[in-house]
DNA sequence: TTTTATCTACGAAGATTTTCGTTGACACTA
DNA sequence: TAGTGTCAACGAAAATCTTCGTAGATAAAA
């Protein structure tokens, strides 16, 4: 029953974006981080995570009486999956498409460079 | 009166990618288009050229008793500002963690990074 | 032990997206 | 001119997303 990982909605990807960063938290928790950009009822992010947890997206622990929420998947891969679908939905799967339009939509540092090099050489050492 | 460009939604990013590829067309023409691909009844493709008309994404020719509509935005510049869109809420900005992540999520042939080393040379001397 | 605060569960309203069916106008054809 | 196709407009159902309010349980405080 491993269903295919959802495509989490924009409000979904901010709450993930929390649970990232804080690691496994509680529905306040994620409510006061959020609220500090944004303006959200308690029960809104309560209802939320409900529905996460349906679906998969996130898991808790209920032993406690203020469940405890998380991710089921590392960032790291809901990030290739979004960024992968993307890549195919808009630019017909051309990294370098991606690229090109991701540049120009944003200025990067000459680190931000330099960096993307060294992924570039890594990359094709790499093989994969 | 120049609403800030709309950010399409999947359906709408599928009519858009036919229009930029045939330029102009009908409802007939992009329906057809997109019946490769996928399962669509015609009045589909037909209300959502109107919808997207009313939100400004995609204007129309009436002259003709089948009305010809076209992207109202180049495709560079909505692939541009999608990109940038994710690249905020996903990446929090870093075009090279998006690169990572896309590369990571697709195969990337030889040419294609040869292309993007190129690119990098050229954003670095271009400086833009 | 009453009161107060904190939590989850439930339901539901409103917005947006996706998908068509139906209708009436118009044009081509036999 | 009667019949057959093609087209846009309209409305609307179904699905999904977003946002809360309220109720009831539980714990903490007074």
């Amino acid at each position: 029953m491993n269903q295919p990982p959802h495509k989490p909605t924009a409000s979904e990807l901010e709450i993930l974006r929390v649970l990232w960063h804080r690691g496994p938290s509680t529905v306040r928790e994620v409510h006061e981080s959020l609220s500090e950009k944004k303006d959200l009822g308690y029960t809104t992010v309560l209802k939320l995570l409900q529905i996460m947890t349906t679906k998969g997206t996130v898991r808790r622990n209920e032993t406690q009486r203020a469940h405890v929420y998380e991710a089921c998947l590392p960032a790291e891969q809901t990030k290739r999956q979004i960024a992968g679908d993307m890549l195919q939905r808009v630019f017909e799967g051309s990294a370098s498409q991606l690229m090109m339009h991701a540049l120009a939509g944003s200025k990067s540092s000459p680190e931000e460079i330099g960096e993307l090099r060294r992924l570039l050489d890594e990359y094709e050492r790499g093989g994969r």
